[in-house]
DNA sequence: GTTCCTTGTCATAAT
DNA sequence: CGATTATGACAAGGA
């Protein structure tokens, strides 16, 4: 019982100590505090748990020492964080700017285009067939495996090929770069953390949380390359996002609703029946990409771009114009929320802008480089249909006016610019999209995402789990995971090297006043083993001890080694007040601590009860000194130096058994020894308190021994958890970063499925001026993005949209 | 002489 | 309730 219990409590006290200590790094970075939260209900959240059993014992042990490692991990911290930021850099530097702008280069060439940069990615009504079907599948592989998301993400994302990533307007990368800014993610207030956290929750709820490294592990041996492309994409990204910012400005807003800041959808006549031919074409398309579309969750979600009915000519500023209210029930957020959210969110964009980098390149080769990445996709399209489905099934393709959002809302750092309402209602995925992001926030991470990321992954998120918010989170749980990987990393390479181990061993010793010493030199088998027998020697030479020497008297006489070893069952040669169980302690300490260098000066041995090995001692002296006087002076000082007080006390007091059987019989035996012996009252106080005092001697030295083993072990544990928590981060890294890739690679089936729609003449419908709306049944309704702008410009176009139903 | 380390001891609480 | 154990704090001794 009792062992059992101290093996639990040691076990719980070293783990919350463990808890501890983790927890201290981490909040070195407090900094980062903001994004670190959700990251700490990832990796500790549980742990929290434990951390409330305070134990007493815990406690004290923590008073000790728990916290002292700080210092070190500030040292690591900034080493950490430099290093972060250079990792940073390099992304940047690195992304080179492909998928989007090749594609929308592409597009261009088919579809009417809008205007130049947005041009390019309105254009694509008409996409060249040859691509899309092939395109789409990929697109739909990604894209359900981005719904599934968390779970299996696992393959390839980095390894798609960026044919479709073709040089992009560079020129509004600029705008984009703000992830570099760490500033950014300090900027967050508890709110926002709070905000987070809770958004995290939500998105661990959805299934996005923790079962998502799993796949990590897969993706591990591809990393590095993954990475690199990664990086490459990312730029990709970011000229990506500048050019839909092309688009948005060009294309304007649509109307918003005022009280809401909503954009307010116009219905537009069926386009069922009038369906052209290629839409219903692009819709089976859909369908057999996402069988799972039909069956959604999807509240007939719009696209909260493409929500906006009336939008007003392609301006850039209107993308940015007044901020959308939430457009979710749910999400009652004030302003203030939003305006959190847009604080969040901007930090996020950062990030997204990183993270569709690296997840573009991916995204576009996955379907057709690498086997890996394909598989994966396909496994991902088969269970992510549904929300997939959701999303692309083109019931009902109205178009109404609102055209823009989809640029506008995405590029426009508010998304009120476009409100986002669907047709008539906006569906709950949408709604929960809009909520996880806000309407500016949203907008924000969109600029800096891609189309895709705007048009497609939000519903995706928004329907299908709720992942919606994990998007938002996403950036800055990247933010984050950077950071703590890249702390973790070099924590991991430099950090825990063995100087800065030492350093920790060093605080554990000064802070818990412990010695790492194990050395010591009652554990030292060679040093006090002897003292039995010269200690004996003493006593027996001892003027006084005659009397019960033969006992083992006071001192030690081998006689009473002998009896007490054996009464004891405690192994010879050992240190000998200690005894048995001390041997066992002592000896097991050295081998374990050996490795500290701390410990290698400690060889002192401070005995004061070791009997004395002194060479110059004879054997046996009681017996055979009888003449020397002068020998037993000496051996009398040596053993009343060496003697331990209560050895002195009892020999003084002439008790005639030796401390040994004090301290270490039995309760019963040492009970009988008493009674045999008539003692007087002082004697049998002292006996006693030599008793008390060994038993302490023992149970101080276990102690100490049991800290130091505790701190030991703590070590190993938290190098073993940090190491675990670096892996985890790495691989929830990798995990947002295929999400995203999916995500974009959903849009850019979206994209294809628009570009395959014509209206009634075999027109395509320009990307730029339409946009497809999800309803909540499964319709899709092909809306104007600006009914204005489409007339002022485009006049040829109608700006009714035809509905077409697409059954999925 | 000072500082640090180790060890023993005490007081106290827990077992 | 007494014995034992655990542990923080203190002090002695030694290097």
């Amino acid at each position: 019982m009792l062992y059992l219990k101290k093996n639990l409590t040691e076990g719980l006290i070293q783990f919350a100590i463990l808890l501890s200590l983790i927890g201290v790094r981490v909040d070195v970075d407090t900094y980062l505090s903001s994004q670190l939260p959700p990251l700490r209900e990832i990796f500790l959240g549980p742990s929290s748990a434990y951390t409330q059993t305070q134990f007493h014992n815990l406690r004290n042990t923590l008073d000790g020492y728990g916290l002292h490692p700080k210092s070190v991990d500030l040292d690591y911290y900034f080493t950490a964080r430099r290093l972060l930021n250079e990792v940073r850099s390099l992304d940047r530097l690195q992304v080179p700017s492909t998928e989007l702008s090749a594609w929308l280069a592409y597009r261009d060439t088919e579809g009417p285009v809008v205007s130049s940069p947005q041009s390019g990615s309105s254009g694509g009504s008409g996409i060249a067939l040859e691509n899309a079907s092939g395109g789409l599948e990929e697109m739909g592989n990604l894209e359900s495996s981005a719904v599934r998301g968390n779970g299996t993400l696992d393959q390839g994302y980095g390894q798609e090929p960026e044919e479709n990533l073709g040089a992009v307007a560079p020129e509004d990368s600029s705008e984009l770069h703000n992830d570099d800014d760490d500033s950014s993610s300090n900027n967050l207030t508890k709110e926002d953390i709070d905000l987070i956290d809770i958004l995290w929750r939500q998105d661990i709820d959805l299934g996005a949380g923790r079962e998502v490294f799993d796949y990590s592990s897969r993706q591990k041996e591809n990393k590095v390359e993954k990475r690199r492309s990664e990086e490459e994409e990312e730029e990709d990204d970011l000229t990506g996002d500048s050019w839909r910012n092309g688009l948005n400005q060009g294309q304007g807003e649509g109307p918003v609703d005022g009280e809401t800041g909503e954009s307010i959808p116009q219905q537009l006549p069926s386009l069922v029946d009038q369906t052209s031919p290629s839409l219903q074409e692009c819709l089976r398309l859909l369908e057999a990409t996402f069988p799972f579309v039909e069956e959604t969750e999807f509240p007939g979600s719009v696209y909260p771009e493409l929500e906006d009915p009336s939008e007003e000519g392609p301006s850039t500023s209107s993308s940015q114009g007044p901020l959308l209210s939430p457009l979710l029930p749910q999400t009652d957020s004030p302003l203030d929320r939003e305006q959190q959210w847009q604080d969040i969110m901007a930090i996020m964009d950062l990030q997204d802008m990183e993270i569709n980098e690296a997840a573009d390149p991916s995204f576009n080769t996955s379907s057709s480089s690498s086997g890996v990445d394909t598989g994966s996709l396909a496994d991902f399209s088969f269970s992510a249909h549904t929300p997939i489905n959701q999303d692309v099934s083109l019931h009902q393709a109205s178009l109404p006016s609102c055209s823009q959002d989809f640029q506008g809302g995405f590029f426009s750092p508010e998304l009120g610019s476009c409100p986002m309402e669907a047709v008539g209602t906006a569906p709950p995925a949408t709604l929960l999209r809009l909520s996880s992001s806000n309407s500016s926030d949203v907008d924000s991470t969109f600029e800096a995402t891609n189309l895709t990321d705007v048009l497609l992954p939000p519903r995706l998120n928004g329907s299908s789990n709720g992942t919606g918010l994990p998007d938002l989170l996403t950036g800055l749980l990247e933010e984050a995971l950077l950071d703590e990987i890249s702390l973790l990393d070099l924590a991991l390479v430099e950090g825990f090297n063995p100087a800065q181990a030492s350093r920790l061993r060093e605080e554990f010793d000064s802070d818990s006043g412990l010695s790492l010493d194990s050395s010591r030199s009652p554990a030292s088998p060679s040093g006090s083993e002897t003292s039995s027998s010269s200690s004996s020697s003493s006593s027996s030479s001892s003027s006084s001890s005659s009397s019960f020497s033969e006992e083992g008297a006071v001192g030690y006489s081998t006689d009473s080694e002998a009896v007490d070893f054996e009464e004891g069952g405690a192994v010879g040669g050992c240190y000998q007040p200690e005894f048995s169980k001390f041997c066992r302690m002592s000896y097991q300490d050295p081998s374990r601590f050996s490795h500290l260098p701390q410990l290698e000066h400690v060889a002192h041995n401070h005995t004061y009860n070791l009997a004395p090995s002194h060479p110059d001692l004879p054997p046996a002296p009681g017996k055979k000194g009888v003449g020397r006087e002068k020998q037993q002076q000496q051996q009398q000082d040596l053993l009343d130096k060496q003697q331990s007080r209560d050895e002195r006390r009892a020999r003084a007091m002439k008790i005639p058994f030796s401390n040994e059987k004090i301290v270490h019989l039995p309760v019963e035996e040492f009970n009988e020894l008493l009674s045999k012996h008539r003692l007087s009252e002082a004697q049998l106080a002292l006996v006693r308190d030599i008793r008390r005092r060994g038993k302490n001697k023992m149970a101080a030295q276990n102690c100490r021994k049991r800290k130091l083993d505790t701190i030991l072990n703590l070590e190993q544990g938290v190098e073993a958890l940090r190491r675990d928590k670096a892996r985890l981060l790495r691989e929830k890294v990798e995990f947002v970063r295929s999400l995203r890739q999916m995500k974009q690679k959903m849009q850019s089936l979206h994209q294809e499925v628009f570009s395959r729609l014509r209206d009634e003449s075999g027109r395509p419908y320009p990307a730029g001026e339409f946009s497809l709306q999800y309803g909540s049944d499964g319709s899709v309704l092909l809306v104007p993005r600006r009914l204005r702008d489409e007339q002022q410009q485009q006049p040829s176009r109608k700006p009714e949209k035809k509905q077409k139903d697409k059954k999925k």
